[in-house]
DNA sequence: TATACCGGGCTCTGCCATCCCG
DNA sequence: CGGGATGGCAGAGCCCGGTATA
C-alpha cells in the first residue's frame, strides 16, 4: 500500500522532473528497516524504469493507438528518447496506403520504427520497392514483418546484399521471392550471407562437384530461408544427414540441392529427434536399416512431421489394414493430414475399397480428383 | 483416360543474447 | 555503460495440378 502510494507519487512528479528529489526523501525514510529497502529498491527500480520515459512522446504513441505496454516490454529505450519520428512515420506510412491499425500495430511490435528519419524510410521504401515493384507488396512485408524493415539503419548494407545476391546468379524475381519470404536475408550484414555462400561452396567442392556457383543459387532458390539461418545450424544438419543416410558424395551433393534441399534448416535437435523416433517406429513396423535410410532418404520430408504426427499417421494407417511397405512405396500418404486420411478411409470403407489390391493412391489425391474417383468408384457399384 | 510422378504454392516471426560503438 | 545493431534460435505440413506414362 505504501509502496503504491509512493509510486504513484513519484510518477507524478517524474511527470514534473522533480525525481531526484523525491527519491532522495523516500529512500531515506524508508531505510529504517530491510523490509523497508525492500520496498525500496522495488520502488527505484521501477522509477528507473519508467522516470526517463518521454511523456509527450507516450501521449503521441498513445494517440496513434499504440500499444504502450507491448512496446515497452519490447524496445523500453525506445520510450525514454528526446527524439523520434513518429509523426513522420506515420504520415509516410499512411502515404503508402496503411491504416492507421496498421502503423499502431508496426509500432507496438518494433517501437525502434519510429527513430527512422523520413528520408531514411524514403530511400529504403525505394528499394524495397525496387524489388518487390508495388507498394503494396513491401507494405504486406513491412506489416508481417516490421523488424526486418527497421531493424538496420545501414542502407549501404542493403545495397551490398542485393549486388552480393544478384552476382550469385540470382534474378530479380528470385531477389523478390527472398525479400517477399526471407526480408531479413537483406537485413543481415552481407559478410553474414557470404559466410553462408562460402560455406555452401566449399560444401559443393568438398563432395566433388564442379559447379559451386550453380549449387549455392539452387540451394537458396529451392530453399528460400537458407541465408537467414546459421552456418553452424546448417554445419551439424549436413553433418548428421551424411552419416545417417551414408550417401556417396556426389550422391549426398545431388540429394541436397534436390530432396534434402527443405530439410537443411530445421533445427538440429528437432531432424534428430524425429529422425530418430522415426527410424525406431519403422524399425518396430519390421523395417531393415537400409529400407529406412532408402526411405529417408527419397522422402526426408518426413522429418519435418513431429514424432507424435509421424506415429499417429503410421498407427492409424496400419490399424486400417494398410501394409507398411505400402506407406514406405508411397510416402507421400504422410503428407497427407489426419483428418482428410480419417474422412477418407471413412468413406472408403463405405464402399469397402481394398488398398490391397487398388492401392493407396487414392489417399494422397488433390481434392477435386480425390471426388472425381469417388464418384466414379460409387457409380460403378 | 486413369494413374504416377513430380515440382511448386503457401510460408517465417518475434524474441532474446551478444557485440560494438560513442 | 547504455543502447543500437546484429546474430541466432524455436517452432514444425498440407495441398494442388501439370505432364509423363501406361
Amino acid at each position: 500500500m505504501v509502496w503504491k502510494e509512493l509510486l504513484s507519487t513519484t510518477t507524478f512528479c517524474v511527470h514534473h522532473s522533480r525525481t531526484s528529489c523525491l527519491i532522495r526523501i523516500s529512500s531515506h525514510a524508508l531505510s529504517k528497516t530491510s523490509w523497508h529497502r525492500f520496498y525500496c529498491s522495488q520502488l527505484l527500480d521501477q522509477i528507473k524504469k519508467t522516470s526517463a520515459e518521454n511523456q509527450s512522446l507516450l501521449s503521441n504513441l498513445e494517440i496513434m493507438g499504440v500499444d504502450i505496454k507491448m512496446a515497452r516490454k519490447r524496445q523500453p529505450g525506445i520510450l525514454k528518447k528526446m527524439i523520434t519520428h513518429e509523426e513522420s512515420l506515420r504520415k509516410f506510412l499512411q502515404s503508402k496506403g496503411a491504416s492507421k491499425e496498421t502503423i499502431a500495430s508496426i509500432i507496438s511490435r518494433y517501437p525502434r520504427a519510429i527513430t527512422r528519419t523520413y528520408e531514411h524510410l524514403l530511400e529504403k521504401w525505394d528499394i524495397w520497392q525496387t524489388i518487390l515493384k508495388t507498394d503494396l507488396q513491401v507494405l504486406k512485408i513491412v506489416e508481417r514483418s516490421p523488424e526486418s524493415f527497421f531493424r538496420s539503419g545501414d542502407i549501404d548494407n542493403l545495397e551490398e546484399n542485393i549486388t552480393f545476391l544478384s552476382s550469385l546468379g540470382l534474378t530479380p524475381k528470385d531477389l523478390s521471392q527472398l525479400l517477399a519470404k526471407a526480408p531479413r536475408t537483406f537485413s543481415n550484414r552481407a559478410e553474414l550471407n557470404k559466410q553462408m555462400v562460402d560455406f555452401l561452396q566449399d560444401l559443393c567442392i568438398s563432395l566433388g562437384g564442379e559447379s559451386p556457383q550453380e549449387f549455392v543459387k539452387q540451394v537458396i532458390i529451392k530453399n528460400i530461408f537458407i541465408l537467414i539461418r546459421s552456418t553452424k545450424r546448417l554445419k551439424a544438419n549436413i553433418e548428421f544427414l551424411q552419416s545417417t543416410l551414408k550417401l556417396e558424395d556426389k550422391e549426398f551433393l545431388f540429394w541436397i540441392q534436390g530432396n534434402g534441399v527443405d530439410v537443411l534448416d530445421l533445427c538440429n535437435t528437432y531432424i534428430k529427434r524425429n529422425h530418430k523416433s522415426a527410424q525406431k517406429k519403422l524399425l518396430s513396423l519390421g523395417c531393415s536399416e537400409v529400407e529406412i535410410r532408402r526411405f529417408i532418404s527419397s522422402y526426408p520430408s518426413i522429418l519435418y512431421l513431429s514424432t507424435k504426427n509421424f506415429i499417429d499417421k503410421i498407427d492409424f494407417l496400419t490399424e486400417i489394414g494398410i501394409a507398411k511397405d505400402q506407406i514406405l512405396e508411397n510416402p507421400r500418404v504422410l503428407e497427407v493430414s489426419i483428418d482428410t486420411l480419417k474422412i477418407r478411409t471413412k468413406d472408403l470403407s463405405e464402399i469397402d475399397y481394398d488398398y490391397q489390391s487398388f492401392g493407396i493412391g487414392i489417399l494422397v489425391l488433390s481434392q477435386t480428383r480425390y471426388r472425381d474417383k469417388l464418384e466414379k468408384l460409387c457409380n460403378s457399384r
